[in-house]
DNA sequence: ATCAAACCGTACTGTTCAGTTTGATATGTC
DNA sequence: GACATATCAAACTGAACAGTACGGTTTGAT
């Protein structure tokens, strides 16, 4: 049972997927094993062979979204230009519209309602997920702005204010509406308004 | 059955506290009927004499910790000296610590975990909820930001990214860790700390 | 004291659903 | 082809739970 053969992997694969799309769209109370084996295009039975129950599969499904989130973090490290004002101003602008890209596609929010939910029934998961998002994006924007300072671009004496201050201004374009927001999916605004909200936090930071 | 008698008055009271203690601490469907009725000191028949469901029993219980929240906003509503800079500096401050206090209140967050985990269940509700928290502390800021604005004390030209600004920084002192945290209530931030982000957003909007 | 309405506790009904059993069918290996 | 392993569909089991039925008890008004 359960080989490691190429087979079972995409079987398990298989399992996993299904299971991702139904625990998403309908929580883990909503999503019936029924459901998830249909979804998974698998026999009821051959999703026990590979899980022994549906909370381990649930488990398994959002320790694979958070990685996801993580790689999804990732991808936004790259070295980001600060030198000069102009060049802050256009990279903060760039990662504050991809953030919100990210927090506005369908499966973040999904994965942070179902999280929420169940945050009761396993807390660690619910530890673990606010640590992601805080510490993905807020780790970056601070070490964006350590690195202004150091470049004499901006003047902050308390980065952990200011990093709070950008990230939650950013996010209440999303934020609360779009958490419950379940028809449709949630438009993020438009890279005029964060640039508004941009100029208005640079304001804050500049050397007077 | 079910008259307005003084005491059915009494009963339907008693009914709708323990379904809110109950609602609140266990969701939707983790709260039974059976565990509503003995936390309300009343027979499960009782229960549906008064209410026709359980769902509606929700219904009704969410509504009225909506009327809550609106209350509990209204209370912010108090005109606030903003015709100085050290004035609206106060101001900000002490709006930003209530609006912590009530948010770390417990039943707040409960609630907030609640209708998110039924949004496809309930999804008017949701957007009332959404609607309510958003524009109730939002507007109170825009005003005060516009009124300050009018004294000449600040120089915004766009209120509303202002107003995302500061209170989606302030609030990122309890979210999103807040709503996960299951066990204990949620800790509101120092007053310095608060007054170190007012400030922060201070130097955004004061006269160049 | 008497009566009716409200209420209580308990047991019941019907349904939903996680997890299992069964017996048949496909797949791949020798 | 024979054999083992993986999978399938469908029926079953047992528990949880919303909602109801029922017979007995309290409450309060006359």
């Amino acid at each position: 049972m359960s080989q490691d053969s190429a087979r079972s992997r995409a079987k398990r694969a298989q399992i996993h997927q299904g299971a991702t799309r139904v625990f998403l769209a309908e929580g883990f109370a909503g999503a019936t094993t029924d459901a998830i084996a249909k979804a998974a295009g698998v026999s009821k039975q051959t999703l026990y062979v590979y899980y022994r129950s549906k909370e381990q599969l649930m488990v398994d499904v959002l320790d694979s979204l958070l990685s996801r989130l993580n790689r999804d973090h990732a991808v936004l490290e790259s070295d980001r230009p600060v030198g000069s004002l102009p060049e802050l101003r256009q990279t903060l602008t760039d990662l504050a519209c991809e953030v919100l890209e990210i927090v506005a596609g369908s499966d973040y929010l999904a994965l942070a309602r179902v999280i929420i939910a169940d945050a009761p029934r396993v807390p660690e998961i619910g530890r673990l997920w606010a640590q992601t998002i805080t510490s993905g994006v807020r780790h970056l924007v601070a070490e964006l702005l350590e690195r202004a300072r150091d470049c004499g671009v901006i003047d902050v004496e308390d980065v952990e204010a200011a990093t709070r201050l950008f990230v939650g201004g950013v996010l209440t374009y999303i934020l609360p509406d779009g958490i419950v927001a379940v028809d449709g999916p949630v438009a993020a605004p438009s890279r005029e308004r964060v640039e508004r909200i941009v100029d208005l936090f640079l304001r804050a930071i500049t050397i007077s």
